[in-house]
RNA sequence: GCGGUCGUGGCGGAACGGCAGACGCGCUAGCCUCAGGAGCUAGUGGGAGCAAUCUCGUGGUGGUUCAAAUCCACUCGACCGCACCA
């Protein structure tokens, strides 16, 4: 055995052999319990970056841990393929998208190869694949069929950087959540999913995801947004229309002093024609649309509106009230018009102090100190019913089920739940991604494209520019085509659609990844799925996860699969810092993977982004602690070295009887570390823990070795071996060597995870604390098994516990058997 | 404003309510060495003391408990998400 650890000549020589048996290579076997462990698919941007490092390791070690428990493990891999940055390296350097992705892959597979990842490449998947992306259609279709896809004219989300449209969900901040460039409003026809019709479904079903952080469920459950309240109509007699509002407070109806409109209601127009106010109105919306969308919704921004002349007549009251328009009220929240109770709103209460707007106190505080005269802002508190008619001396809260049933009796309105989650923007005015199937002809209308039919092929000769017209719409081949229906000439939508579809059903894809005839095949899906554990960054947590959940409640109802939740448990791993700042080109603090393998191998990599932090934790980067992972793989190397010929020669079996103290102590901590090497792979994934005690045992073998000559052969055999064991999920190549040159049968990656041997760890004696007034004053080493009683008269046996009892009365004696003793004196 | 996460040495981080600081980094000393930015061994929270030992210490203030980093209340700070959502 070479006496230096040299990490390239290992590495490289065992990747080569696992590549040669296709070791990952998974199928379904129902004599094992399955486990389908995955890390988010990366988009092939050219090369790996640190947090693919961090994401790849935590899922390798995983699947590799789980392997050895038994379990038929499926970890897959494959690209997120179609995307912006593809097209704009061709606007940039001409290069085809295509060849520049496919490029791309090659290399981050290479990576991926190098860093020793044990994924079954058999089901290797590219969404830009045409095998891949005729599926991406056909689920189109299938929404299209369900009535869950359709077109509608919209005011969306524009990126102005890359020239399309955004689902709400991907602009951040009024930002472009890939370019960061400001996304403006334009007024288009676009396809939508839709998504609200599920908006219940994705929000109930988050508590049957226990294995999901809360921090990820919270923000979905912020994201859909549902609240319950109630619909309404205010009649206005001089244009002869209704107008709708949604309220949460039904209860405060009777202190309605105004309603207002969005600025985009559509009811604004019929109703200041001809008046005195028209021309202001018009002023003031003009001006309020010119505003970007974020300074709009902000909070900060003064609230502001004007009178159109017109009232309305508050069904509860009989009394008329004026109708305002203000940029306050959002054309796409629920009706477009909200009704104005300054007592009980703040943004009432401001909006009506500005305007001075009468203000009247419908819902009286618990104490009575409530007075429209004295109070200084809106009370949105609990309280009594007022100035409310038959509903006065009621409690507010009552008084909205009432309320309800009140307007439901005379036909006037009805309970209503709300979402802010918006149906979702599905098409795209690029080249690069899966073309929406559909047909426009002049006698049929919008035709899909028959399932036969597909796939409608991605064009390769498509001229690349910066513009706001999709590259497809410039080809003649494939916008002229036949339509399915009457054979006459029609157009193809030159949208593609949003690469966030292909990315919702792709785990479904991997259970059976060559299927031909369909997406897959539902019984491999269902023998698969759900994902067990699923890794990867939180900036997901509304976009991709609940896109993907969606998509699988779609499935399910389409009778594809029985599951109704594609992730069972979800691990969001913590970014990659370095000097307080996420690594990024623009701060300079880039450390690549390439570098690190270069100078320390891949296992090195992985050890330290491993032990440095919990997963879920953002990780600091560091130079000295990555020297610090390398340095242990040299003293395992060298300890390890130190007793191969031990090893090799010892049988497996010996008798444990036999050993010496020190012997036995060397194979207590053995067993000590993989109680806690597997509890902490177990449900907690602390792998910076697992990695602590590890090193542990190493430095204990490092203890033993101080202690002389004469070893028992079979317990270092056995030492080596479940050490080896438990690091090789976390470094696969030096555990793989090392095993060679000491157990060598088979891989260490195809034996099983090491037993705990409870009498191992029993020790005769143990060390017990002795407290007073819960201070540890001394310590005292006692038979194990010594019961509380003989516990407590040996502690006050102890010289010092004696001074310190000495002349005082002893209140209380605590006696924790194993543990200590505490004595409470006065 | 609403919701979530989190505050522990010089640093990354450990601690089923029971010895705070495991493990690693850094630092110090010794050994080994021609040498070492290699390796091995030992030490390493602050303060006091020659020492045994004492004392303070997990953002802050209270509380529960024999016992609190851990549980509860309030508070301060950091980060994240949503935000004029009616």
């Amino acid at each position: 055995m070479n006496e230096k650890y040299i990490p390239s000549e290992v590495e490289a020589k065992w990747q080569k052999e696992w590549a040669k048996e296709n070791s990952f290579a998974t199928e379904i076997n129902r004599q094992r319990p399955e486990y389908y462990v995955l890390e988010m698919f990366p988009y092939p941007s050219g090369k790996l970056h640190m947090g693919h490092v961090r994401n790849y390791s935590i899922g390798d070690v995983v699947a590799r841990h789980k392997k050895m428990q038994g379990y038929n493990v499926m970890h897959p891999m494959g690209w997120d393929a179609f995307g912006m940055p593809a097209e704009n390296a061709a606007i940039k350097h001409g290069v085809h998208p295509a060849d520049w992705t496919w490029d791309n892959i090659d290399n981050m597979r290479r990576q991926q190869q190098e860093l020793g990842l044990a994924y079954d490449w058999d089901r290797e998947i590219a969404t830009c694949h045409v095998e891949y992306y005729k599926w991406t259609q056909w689920m189109f279709l299938l929404f299209y069929n369900k009535g869950l896809a359709y077109k509608k004219k919209a005011a969306v989300n524009w990126c102005t950087e890359c020239n399309t449209v955004l689902a709400n969900e991907q602009v951040v901040d009024g930002h472009c959540w890939r370019c960061d460039s400001v996304v403006v409003k334009k007024e288009l026809e676009q396809w939508f999913f839709k998504i609200t019709q599920y908006a219940d479904r994705l929000l109930e079903d988050l508590q049957e995801l226990k294995g999901w952080p809360e921090r990820v469920k919270t923000m979905q459950e912020n994201w859909i947004g549902r609240s319950t309240g109630a619909e309404f109509s205010f009649v206005v007699p001089e244009i002869q229309e209704k107008i709708a509002v949604y309220t949460t407070r039904q209860d405060t109806v009777f202190g309605v002093s105004y309603v207002v409109l969005a600025p985009e209601h559509p009811l604004v127009d019929k109703l200041i024609a001809g008046k005195e106010q028209e021309e202001a109105v018009r002023r003031f919306i003009d001006r309020v649309k010119d505003l970007s969308e974020i300074s709009r919704t902000s909070t900060e921004t003064e609230k502001e509106g004007v009178f159109t002349g017109g009232y309305a007549v508050n069904p509860f009251t009989g009394e008329q009230v004026p109708i305002w328009v203000a940029n306050y009220v959002l054309m796409e929240y629920g009706t477009g018009a909200v009704m104005g109770v300054p007592a009980h709103d703040q943004r009432d209460w401001e909006f009506a102090t500005k305007y001075h707007l009468p203000k009247r106190l419908v819902i009286q505080a618990p104490d009575n100190g409530l007075s429209i005269d004295t109070i200084t802002c809106a009370y949105d508190g609990p309280g009594v019913m007022v100035n409310s008619s038959d509903f006065n001396g009621m409690d507010n809260e009552a008084c909205k089920e009432a309320i309800c049933l009140w307007m439901e009796e005379r036909n006037i309105g009805k309970r209503r739940v709300n979402y802010r989650l918006r149906d979702w923007l599905v098409s795209r005015q690029r080249y690069w991604g899966a073309p929406i199937p559909m047909i426009y002809c002049d006698t049929c209308g919008v035709v899909p494209v028959p399932k036969e039919d597909l796939p409608v092929m991605l064009p390769k000769n498509v001229s690349f520019s910066a513009g706001s017209v999709s590259p497809l719409a410039k080809v003649e081949e494939f916008v002229n085509c036949t339509c399915p229906k009457c054979g006459g000439a029609a157009r193809r939508e030159t949208d593609t659609m949003d690469t966030f579809i292909c990315s919702s059903w792709y785990y479904f894809r991997y259970t059976d990844p060559r299927n031909t005839s369909q997406p897959f095949d539902s019984a491999k899906a269902n023998y698969w799925m759900p994902v067990d554990q699923y890794i990867g960054g939180v900036e997901h947590a509304i976009l991709h996860l609940l896109y993907a959940r969606f998509f699988t409640k779609v499935l399910k109802d389409a009778g594809l699969i029985n599951i109704g939740e594609p992730f069972k448990n979800l691990l969001t791993q913590g970014m990659v810092i370095k000097d307080g700042a996420k690594m990024s080109k623009s701060k300079g603090n880039v450390v690549s993977p390439e570098e690190i393998i270069a100078k320390y191998g891949a296992d090195t990599a992985r050890l330290f982004i491993l032990f440095a932090a919990p997963p879920e934790r953002d990780l600091e980067w560091s130079d000295q602690g990555v020297e610090g992972a390398y340095r242990f793989f040299g003293r395992l190397w060298r300890i390890v070295d130190h007793y191969a010929a031990c090893a090799a020669s010892a049988e497996a079996e010996y008798d444990v009887n036999s050993l010496d103290k020190q012997e036995r102590e060397l194979r207590r901590v053995l067993h000590v570390t993989i109680g806690k090497v597997s509890e902490a792979l177990g449900e907690r994934f602390s792998f910076n823990t697992a990695i602590s005690s590890i090193m542990e045992l190493v430095n204990a073998m490092y203890a033993f070795k101080e202690h002389g000559t004469q070893v028992n052969s079979g317990v270092i055999r056995e030492v080596i071996s479940a050490l080896l064991r438990l690091l090789a999920p976390f470094a696969p190549h030096i555990t793989e060597e090392l095993w060679h040159e000491t157990i060598g049968q088979g891989s260490v990656h195809e034996q099983s995870w090491p037993e705990f041997d409870a009498e191992a760890v029993k020790v005769d004696e143990t060390e017990i604390v002795l407290q007073i007034n819960g201070k540890v004053r001394d310590k005292i080493i006692v038979p194990v098994g010594l019961g509380a009683a003989e516990l407590e008269a040996k502690a006050f046996e102890q010289e010092k516990v004696k001074e310190f009892v000495a002349g005082k009365t002893v209140v209380k004696v605590i006696c924790v058997p194993q543990k200590l003793v505490n004595i409470v004196i006065k």
